[in-house]
DNA sequence: CCACAATCCTGATCTAGGTCAAGCTGTCCA
DNA sequence: TGGACAGCTTGACCTAGATCAGGATTGTGG
């Protein structure tokens, strides 16, 4: 992801990282694969595409047999509802693997939007079904279960509990899940607008404005532009719990 | 499940269906194999336990290497809070495949309770990958991704929906569901209380109760004891909608 | 078959957060 | 270099649904 403290530019870009020296090497697909196996695999699975801000990933019924690893950069997923209003049900940032709920289909059931300038690798499916790679079915339905947890505890952070709280836990998760991917949890870049944010936490943006404000004063967090900066990290857990 | 129109008692509790000649084989795990495959499955893998009303099948933590698949009756997943109050996360009836999101961790999440007298079968991970049955990955796969897709939709009919929206959907969600097993979509037995209908949709019981009692004067449902009918399928959808 | 506990319903208030309106800030391009 | 536009913030008001309180049903164990 385009980060304040650890930036991967476009370097990445034209020198394609290999799988087996890949960063995201322990997160991705191929991960419980030996280095040898790595180099068997397509080259497309390999080979990162350049996404720009806006550039839609797929859309609903598209045909999908891969997933996509999020090498840097952001994308929202989201649905149109029966009125053509947007609903957000999730954001993925540089080390996520998605389109998982697309293999049952075999075709997209949402729409995927990138938030900046990001670089995805496509992973396809059947490359790795047929090459039959030992682990990689046990690692994926690992992945997919992952998923399914994640998918739970955000519903959780959403039914039941206040704006405030929602906000709170919102920008923790985001702080985590850098933090797993070795960015600063406490200082990093925001790629969605509120509007965004508040569409994925089930609230009007004035509300997520006036959270962020109410944070801002009590000293937990500092903003400038779309870099936030977690200040006391303990008692915006707290709120979040 | 214990239902209205089609209960299927104790009988296959002393005599228990083979998996081959087992109602549910179009959704349950082994699907996709050969006949002569499953004799293979472990025993445990067949035969059913009965769980009583508010037994419960797993908590948090425990080791679990297993799916469940419900022959008969129903369960509720839920998980408790800091304060002690339990959030239920999922409903599930005869015909589902449960304990997905305990694969990563091998262990379970989630407390799940049974709501009533209820038939389960064990699938042990272990078997189905040491056997290595042709096919097996690729559903499995299949179905952890198909309940990530129900899990979004699940969160999509609670966040930016009024209460009315959520308790219809949620009705529409019993109907389809039971009717995808071969029951009647317009006539079953709510196993779980107000309060738990509340608690997974995010609203108060008091608002449960009211939107009940509207819907049953508006005529599009009726009620008698935990029976329920859909009057009015195409009113309901619409509020749904 | 009765009693008592759980569940369900209904009415009266209260409030978190939505909605509406308007001003502010930053950024992009002519 | 100055609109114009998208995103953000703030204030005033208003409603959906929570909370509180009580009463009606149900169903369950002794």
């Amino acid at each position: 992801m385009q980060h304040a403290a650890k930036s991967q530019p476009e370097v990445a870009m034209r020198n394609p990282i290999q799988c087996n020296q890949c960063s995201m090497q322990s997160i991705c697909v191929p991960a419980g694969l030996v280095s040898s196996d790595v180099e068997l695999l397509d080259k497309s699975s390999r080979e990162p595409h350049v996404y720009n801000k806006r550039a839609m990933v797929y859309s609903p019924d598209q045909p999908m047999h891969s997933l996509f690893a999020i090498k840097s950069g952001s994308v929202k997923c989201y649905t149109i509802d029966s009125e053509g209003k947007q609903q957000i049900t999730s954001f993925h940032l540089a080390g996520d693997i998605i389109g998982m709920e697309s293999i049952a289909k075999g075709a997209a059931v949402t729409y995927c939007e990138a938030l900046e300038t990001s670089m995805l690798c496509e992973i396809k499916l059947s490359r790795l079904f047929a090459q039959n790679f030992n682990g990689v079915d046990k690692n994926l339905l690992q992945l997919l279960s992952k998923r399914i947890g994640q998918r739970n505890v955000h519903y959780l952070n959403v039914v039941n509990t206040t704006a405030e709280q929602r906000v709170a836990s919102f920008l923790m998760a985001m702080g985590d899940h850098l933090h797993e991917h070795g960015f600063s949890r406490q200082e990093f870049r925001l790629p969605m607008t509120r509007t965004d944010i508040a569409n994925y936490l089930g609230l009007a943006v004035e509300t997520v404005s006036r959270i962020f404000t109410s944070f801002k004063n009590q000293g937990l967090i500092a903003t400038q532009q779309s870099i936030l900066t977690i200040k006391n990290l303990q008692e915006l857990q707290k709120i979040a719990a």
